[in-house]
DNA sequence: TATGAATGAGACTTCATTCAT
DNA sequence: AATGAATGAAGTCTCATTCAT
């Protein structure tokens, strides 16, 4: 409606101006928190809509239904944050302890106290009714992050840090504490009174499962 | 399933059949199935009438709404199988290595594998839904069931099986690969091929976790 | 279920015995409160039969359907009132206009003040939903009722009490402040602080009236 | 009714129109109808809709429940036309006896042989069901009605034209007859072969009122 | 005769989606 | 591009009626 304003030299736009842009990511983002309130099918689109401050209509200028909207809520927010697990990964000079250690923590960091957090949690209550994004969250998330541990504790193994072990099922041992934890927190969250204590929950699990992974 | 009623005297089989204690539980069984398969807001009255074989109209006889469904299926489902737990764990007269490994797989035994494991994942989808459904399950359940654990480590720390660590920490740390597995299972079942090795899984986490634990 | 008791020295039958020919008319004097409270529509059958004091189906042995019971409840409970009415004016010696302030009084006294005061209140409220029932009301109740005092005023016209008039008319107008009533205190009697006073409405009516249609 | 819209440039017609501002009246006015046909428990929103020209879904748009609806119907509908009722007292030049004439002549005309005649009717059958609404009309239409013509009561009285009664009794005893060929004409209306001679009710209860209360 | 469990049609209401503006 | 009025399918819940007991 308004003329589009030159921004050459501006990176950031005026707040004032509305950019075509940004809005999915503006609905993706108010569609995240919702779905994890309330779940996929009590949202109303009404409701993200609102969050994002625009209309229903506008919605669907982006998305073509909110089975789509859905759709785009887990495949565009999660899927970079594994691969900046794979990066930390491949980059890391130091021992597979301490990779272990700083892949457990930059998860919570990223991951388990954030927003980003719902996406799991929408995962597991949704997975019925999205077989095909269940599938592809399986290969392209779970599967993957799984991978990324299972490399970490073979290069301990092979080095000689943990004792040989199915590399496989002690990654989901590993990660499973994480998972639980992020799940729970979103769930119990308003139950924990003081919130647990996530910090001591973390070295504590990071240092028994290092030692009951450690050669000796 | 049930068995066929006997009509050697009459030629017309009745329409339907008074069976005025049988249906809540029939009821809530099939609720229990549908809610985890499609959560609470996607579940059809009518389908989990269907399933109970009854007709909407029955459900009501028995339960005032949907919601109070809802919670009959969480409130009468799950805490007869904690205080299973919790006695297990009083009568229980060997270490407590034998006690954590023995609970352990009792509760897969028991939730882990069984239609039971819905319950906590229904709990996780829809935890912000029922407020105070959730405060119950949170005390009632979690929270009793890491007591328990806890009580089993502190009684390792006494007899000198397990290191001095926070009791309660560790009691969650025991728990979650199991309450994740139980949540995983029934979000992701259907994308583990041959299913997941769970016996592995599980004997791994028994060795990994009391080796972690152990005072030497 | 009791063997019937012999009764032949006592009128009053023992309470704890419930005799079948009661039903009917306990059914009818509890119906006949819940349409009147609630209109026809929006009683339920079960309601009904609580206060009754008997269960949905024995309605059902008694009437066909609720729109039977709601026919019963008219036509069994006005029409002997009507006649009551005919008789008076019947075998009344005095002046026409004694007869009619009498026949004011009692109209009140029998319907305006009872629970017979539902009745008209109920036909208004139902009359579109019953329209072979209005009939027979308007025709054996509201036309009869007309009727007779239009009777009455005939016969003051005769003795020269009262003015040439149209009968008819006159005699809805003679009627109608207390239809009104009647209706009015069904509706708004809980609106009227002490109630409004009665007693002075029938007063002057009688007096406005009688003094308006009086010869001189 | 509504006038066709000229659609000389569209080759097919707009499935639907946005007419906000039309809707809620043309609903209102629908719905008006409707209960005083069948009552409130009887009134399927759909029919209201359906004869309003819209659909179900369009009725929620503007009125929050079947319940608020009928509220607006009562609300909307019948308190303008009291105040026009007291404009005309209130502007009347002439004696009481004119004004009391022309009141009850207007009545007629605007509310006893018109469509708002239901709204008295509907109250009547419907009061018990909507006591707080009750209430309102009570004091806002009754009551205030009743006080309308007490004053011109009282006017006449201080004049000389009327004897010395009590004015707000007088003034009930003069509305009833209007108020019950209001209500009758609803519910009976059908049952009244040539109907009822309307004029000929009016003019003898002018008479008859004014020389009962005359001073001589 | 009496009960009340069971039925099933139908009501109110919600909300994803469409489309006139 | 954006709006939001309008739609209509679908879900929860009610209740008159039936019928096994």
């Amino acid at each position: 409606m308004a003329a589009p304003v030159s921004q050459a030299k501006h990176s950031a736009s005026p707040r004032w101006q509305r950019r075509k842009e940004a809005r999915p990511g503006e609905i993706v983002a108010a569609a995240l928190e919702l779905f994890v309130e309330r779940g996929f099918a009590a949202t109303k689109l009404a409701d993200v809509a609102r969050r994002a401050g625009v209309t229903k209509g506008t919605v669907y200028l982006y998305f073509d239904s909110k089975e789509a909207l859905f759709k785009a809520v887990v495949r565009e927010t999660i899927v970079p944050v594994i691969a900046q697990g794979e990066a930390l990964a491949q980059s890391f000079a130091g021992s597979a302890r301490e990779l272990l250690e700083q892949l457990v923590r930059e998860y919570w960091r990223l991951i388990g106290e954030t927003k980003l957090a719902g996406i799991p949690k929408l995962m597991m209550a949704e997975a019925a009714t999205f077989p095909e994004l269940t599938r592809f969250y399986y290969d392209e998330v779970v599967t993957r992050g799984h991978r990324l541990m299972a490399g970490v504790i073979e290069r301990g193994i092979k080095s000689g840090e943990f004792r040989s072990v199915d590399v496989m099922v002690a990654a989901k041992l590993a990660m499973s504490p994480l998972m639980h934890a992020t799940v729970a927190r979103m769930a119990f969250g308003s139950c924990m009174p003081e919130g647990f204590n996530v910090a001591k929950y973390l070295d504590t699990h990071i240092e028994l499962y290092l030692h009951g992974i450690a050669k000796h």
